[in-house]
DNA sequence: TTGTGTGCAAAAGCTTTGCATGTTG
DNA sequence: CAACATGCAAAGCTTTTGCACACAA
């Protein structure tokens, strides 16, 4: 998931255009603090939590409270701009959505690291079900849980 | 998932013995509370989550403490009797595993009504990605999110 | 008898809410 | 200037923990 500087500027120039559509097609107020988190985000985290965002944040000096940083991830799900998730633990994370492939996760049990793959079979699933169920099917979440034999677990934390 | 009478008794029979096996291996004590847990499960809920079968339990005054019930959950959990999803929420919700066919869920994004499905492609993934993560995977959860047109939302609850 | 498991209540951790204040439109 | 968004702290909910007691082995 690395990509050059110049691809972030532009990603970056991107979301916030994303934003602001939503933020007027809604009625909603283009806040500093909206566009802090949401640029917040775009910079420098893959997947993290509001906490960490949160204290991230206040060690820039930046002045956000927690009810802002909660407010402003549901909004920004809320225009798919960022995803959330729950690997298994009580504890919500999010990632950046756009610019970036479409993928779901393998969860290392041992050390809890997070590896993202794609799978196009499962695009196949969705849309399957979503005719057998008529269920108009937008989003879903595919974690694998296993052990990392090699190559994560050199990072081991626990 | 419905089952006759004869059937169930019969997973009850099997879920107790392969539970009395596990506590004996690992030198963990049969204790009532753990069994009563156990064949609470497996007699009357679908999916659940912690507090409801501690206030179910509670109502028919069988005498448990909440501390008993997570304990026990996660003892169920370790012996693949019961699984443990999070649909979306900061809420851990369990059902039962043996003697039910594995399968994945659709969850509506509306009334919340949980749908089970199979799809072997799904097995497909999981020992691909094994393979090519070199990763020994345990188990997965895929859940698909939509808003379901007919069928279920006849249900609508909220 | 020994120590694991339990009940109870308190604490912890993440998230939401209420209210006064600030700021956008 | 009116309403919405923010900051702060308190409250809410689920889950975990500490401690004394109970009971399985």
């Amino acid at each position: 998931m690395t990509i050059t500087s110049d691809k972030l500027e532009q990603i970056v120039s991107e979301v916030k255009t994303i934003f602001t559509s939503h933020l007027e097609k809604f009625a909603l107020r283009k806040t500093p603090e909206r566009y802090a988190i949401l640029e917040e985000i775009y910079r420098r985290t893959d997947h993290f939590d509001a906490e960490a965002l949160y204290i991230h944040m206040k060690n820039q000096n930046y002045r956000v409270s927690r009810a802002t940083v909660y407010n402003t991830l549901e909004l920004l799900v809320s225009c798919d701009l960022i995803t959330k998730h729950q690997f298994g633990k009580n504890l919500a994370q999010y990632e950046k959505s756009y610019g970036f492939k479409q993928h779901d996760h393998l969860i290392c049990m041992d050390c809890g690291e997070v590896l993202e793959f794609c799978d196009p079979r499962i695009q196949q699933i969705k849309s399957m079900m979503g005719e057998i169920l008529e269920s108009d099917i937008k989003h879903h979440s595919l974690n694998l849980y296993g052990r990392c034999k090699k190559v994560v677990c050199d990072n081991r934390k626990d």
